[in-house]
DNA sequence: TCCTTACGAACGAACGTTCGTTTGTGATAG
DNA sequence: CTATCACAAACGAACGTTCGTTCGTAAGGA
């Protein structure tokens, strides 16, 4: 394949990048053919609608953290350290795909009604693991018994979907500090 | 017939709802008139543009997280006590005005370039605030030294600015509850 | 020869906004 | 007490533009 023609794929790339920037109602399939070089009727090839870029947006943005999750959790371990791999994986994946995250986070109360509750459960459940590992670090003594699961996973989630907002990769906050400093910042509350 | 007739600041609030619900671009001015009981144009005996309206919300909300911040730190006191105090102080503008507090953090960055520029300042100073705040604390010994009162506002702000996101003042968390979890997750971070 | 990709014209709908006109109301003058 | 007036509020048609999308067509690699 030499000729530099467009994917799907670029596609949907491109309309994430958009839609992060200029928000979805912000975004015009003009708007967006322009971006690779096309006219916006052009990109019908590709796609069925722009809802359904939105919808592969952020259907991909639900993927990635459940992923991340998945893998956290799979290596096993205390509390502690499991909830270290939590936010690392949140961070490797913001960090990775900035563009995606920024609209999943942003946008996905643009999506209809029926995809949107299908993202909401979705982060529900990726919420849930870290509500678990919480729990089962109050239950095993590693974690102060005062400590509410729900919220204080709620907390740890705020800080982790803040970061596509102010952290810059160029910064003096390298990803590995980011790590440290945020998994510190949690486990400080959390540890007896 | 006792003829409900708007006034301007009903037809700002209204904006800040629907901005607040459906976003900027999201929102029509005809939607907007809709919500009022009037046609979109009519809306243009109290305003000069759509984007004069962004403007008036936005500025709304920066000007209460200021006023916020500075009566807080009025008071003055331990910087334990005084971060408590921003803390408070956030939330209850945070829940008293919800909707101008959406459309501030979320819809900001719709407004032109240099309306943006100028939130983004008023951002600034206001985390300053915070920032000040917590670098007294590990000053004067009350906070461990190792913090960096730069991260550590971002965090806490990150956990502020989330609550819009998620809190339902009929759940089971009450306000006073809200604003304890809060400052106790965060001064866990920085207590020595 | 297909099949993918892209064009470019065109569609109807919706957009923000303007403008001349109508309506209701409160103040004033007789 | 009523008639008149000024004025803000709202209407509703219309403006030029942009929106998402459709469609017939052309080009060029497999």
């Amino acid at each position: 394949m030499v000729t530099a023609r467009n994917t799907r794929q670029d596609v949907v790339e491109a309309a994430g990048r958009l839609f992060a920037e200029k928000g979805y109602h912000g975004t015009s399939m003009r708007d967006l053919g322009r971006e690779l070089g096309l006219l916006g009727s052009s990109l019908y090839a590709h796609v069925e609608s722009k809802q359904d870029l939105l919808v592969h947006v952020v259907e991909e943005g639900a993927h990635l953290f459940q992923a991340s999750a998945s893998a956290a959790l799979a290596a096993g371990g205390a509390p502690g350290g499991q909830l270290r791999q939590l936010i690392a994986g949140h961070i490797g994946v913001v960090l990775g795909n900035r563009d995606v995250v920024r609209t999943y986070l942003n946008e996905a109360r643009m999506l209809d009604a029926e995809h949107r509750s299908r993202v909401i459960a979705a982060r529900d459940t990726y919420e849930q693991a870290f509500r678990h590992v919480i729990a089962a670090g109050v239950t095993d003594g590693s974690f102060r018994s005062d400590v509410d699961p729900k919220l204080h996973s709620i907390f740890i989630l705020s800080i982790l979907n803040a970061i596509e907002r102010w952290y810059r990769p160029e910064g003096r906050v390298g990803r590995n500090r980011l790590v440290d400093e945020v998994s510190d910042f949690a486990l400080a509350a959390l540890k007896r």
